[in-house]
DNA sequence: AGGTGTGCTGGGAACGATTACAAAGCAGAA
DNA sequence: TTCTGCTTTGTAATCGTTCCCAGCACACCT
């Protein structure tokens, strides 16, 4: 008998949001009206203009986001998978993505991964079943299953990999020049008279670390010195491993040390202090990246500064230019790092003029 | 003449991602069967089951989860605004409240409002619109206008304040203890023998600020030490304002300074650097909030700790209560600080002995 | 035999937008 | 008057789910 129930699909009002049919209801006109008003499409007489908008403040409608990705099948939502937020990198990363996708009008969804490959799959299934518009990954070291693969292909979603890559995924990528800020770390080292220079790398299964391994091997050889594997550790990024490297080679008495992220610069700093050797005096030390509070804390360190807010920034705007198609070639972003010198490698101890003189002295290698 | 164009909805495959319905056809089944295996809702004879599934498996189909949240009008996302997450105060926030989203299987939008109200309401708007089921808010100090009350109450978001209150918003509240904080630290100054106690205040107009104030005032009073309204300082919680804090509050030659948060420490070291007095030789310093980086540096930094995580996850916590409905009456949770005590008070000066007598002497006041 | 559960299945109406397409209104030209 | 062409408005399909409810087969009880 219900041939087909004529649906009338308004009548709302039971103290519900509105819905774009009571706007329409209330300013007499039809929903593709009240939709051309709002979105400012197609040609509107003023005086239904001004009856639509009456309506829109009357009823205190608001349109419902939901449904509107659905229909015009974008979200107007970017994923961002970092491995832990509470990891003082990536804040500033986090931020400056947010900063240029709240511009653009996209928002930000937070996850993190610990770098742990299936809490990163099951984040990254829940990101492209809610639809995301673009990825922003730190990818964890291993490469993508073939099920993952499938995936991301068939939703189309444009990724972009930060400060890693990833073995057979070619997407764009924005990075440090890690090579460039390890060899730049060294020299410095070097330059102020360091020979026995030691080394705390990343785990290396992650591309940035192994990037910043080459790059302390290079410097060494450009200065002549001798690689010297004891005086080498691989951490993972975290405190407690530098804190093992603190006492796998202070020992050997190194007279500097290159640390390749801060957590495990912390960590190996509080070894120093267990084992009684103090920084500058007893070992000189550069840490990779930079904060505001570590000029005000002795020792005042040296640092590698990475371009964090600006990391996050150029993420964005590379999903974005995929998501617009403004571009289909894969590219790479290689952010310069900066050696930031303070006094953790002992250059104050140096009579200034001596100091000067030591600097031209090894000038180039 | 198309009098009702019996619509397929399937016949898809157009490298698009499959929908329930070319599932449906590919198993030769309902949508609604395929519907209740996936949601393990209503009954379905095994054999039917397994043929959706091998479907599900050879489409490789993922629900979308824009219409799912459409339709069951739940969008298991939460949305999370804070001042900064650059500010070190709030990473290890966010990651407690993602962790326990997460778990309870939601996702989080961030959003950073720089404590400008034209941002939060911006945000505001936006996660209404995206129809999140909850809000955990770091609140500007402003009042909620007239406009957003209605919003928020048509809308029935539940809401989360965090750290801060709101004047005319009776909602859930996750704070930490501020006035107990504010009055260990001042308490432990005073029992070291520290007499003229100066203090940094964040702005007055939040909260928190206020609290920490009345603290900063009560434990004066019980140790019987006068107030000064030259020793204290009106900061804005940013590291600017803890540098001013120094420059206006160091001349006067304080024995101790209670600085109300992390990044106005900061500003306050540094001016005191410029300056040329030395912490703990010249003044004692307690701070609020730790950090695991404070104990490698010097001075090492006596704190109030905020336990960051667990307000997080209290958050989350109680906006899911308010979701299941299982609690309408608002609550406030307030977190323990905890004195931390390192060595930026000038404690280790002190013979241990002579510590211990002083120690005492003040036990009680 | 007839009635009554019981267990599954399937049709189709929401959910709240966008938008292709049709229709209506109206002015000016033939 | 009728036709054409333009602008403005309306109708209904669509996006991909959920879920109400009608229907149907089958067995069991009286």
């Amino acid at each position: 008998m219900p041939k087909k129930v004529k649906r009338t699909r308004t009548a709302n009002r039971g103290s519900k949001a509105p819905s774009i049919y009571d706007v329409a209801r209330e300013a007499k006109v039809s929903v593709f009206t009240v939709s051309a008003v709002i979105n400012d499409t197609g040609r509107v007489s003023t005086t239904l203009a001004r009856r639509v908008e009456a309506a829109v403040r009357k009823l205190n409608y608001r349109p419902n986001l939901l449904a509107r990705s659905l229909a015009k099948q974008q979200t107007h939502t970017l994923g961002m998978v970092v491995t832990d937020i509470a990891n003082p990198f990536f804040p500033a990363i986090v931020r400056g993505a947010e900063d240029a996708a709240q511009k653009a009008g996209y928002s930000m969804l937070l996850c993190n991964s610990d770098d742990k490959e299936d809490k990163e799959a099951v984040y990254l299934e829940l990101l492209v079943s809610k639809r995301v518009d673009g990825i922003i990954l730190n990818k964890t070291p291993s490469a993508l299953t073939v099920a993952q693969r499938r995936m991301l292909d068939e939703a189309k979603v444009p990724i972009v990999l930060l400060m890693r890559t990833c073995p057979g995924l070619k997407t764009d990528i924005v990075q440090t020049n890690d090579r460039l800020g390890a060899i730049e770390a060294i020299s410095h080292l070097a330059r102020i008279g360091h020979k026995k220079i030691a080394f705390v790398s990343g785990p290396l299964d992650v591309s940035n670390a192994r990037t910043r391994r080459q790059g302390y091997c290079a410097a060494l050889e450009q200065w002549g010195l001798e690689y010297l594997p004891e005086l080498t550790f691989e951490g993972d990024y975290r405190i407690e491993s530098g804190h093992r490297a603190g006492h796998a080679l202070l020992p050997h008495r190194p007279d500097a040390v290159l640390v390749t992220n801060y957590l495990m610069t912390i960590g190996f700093m509080s070894a120093a202090d267990e084992i009684g050797l103090r920084c500058p005096e007893d070992f000189a030390l550069v840490s990779f990246d930079d904060y505001p509070w570590l000029g005000c804390f002795r020792p005042r360190l040296t640092t590698i500064e990475l371009p964090k807010y600006e990391l996050g920034d150029a993420a964005v705007r590379l999903i974005l230019e995929r998501i617009q198609g403004k571009r289909t070639q894969p590219v790479t972003v290689n952010m310069l790092p900066q050696l930031r010198v303070r006094e953790s490698c002992g250059f104050m101890l140096y009579p200034k003029r001596e100091a000067a003189a030591a600097l031209h002295a090894h000038d180039k290698p």
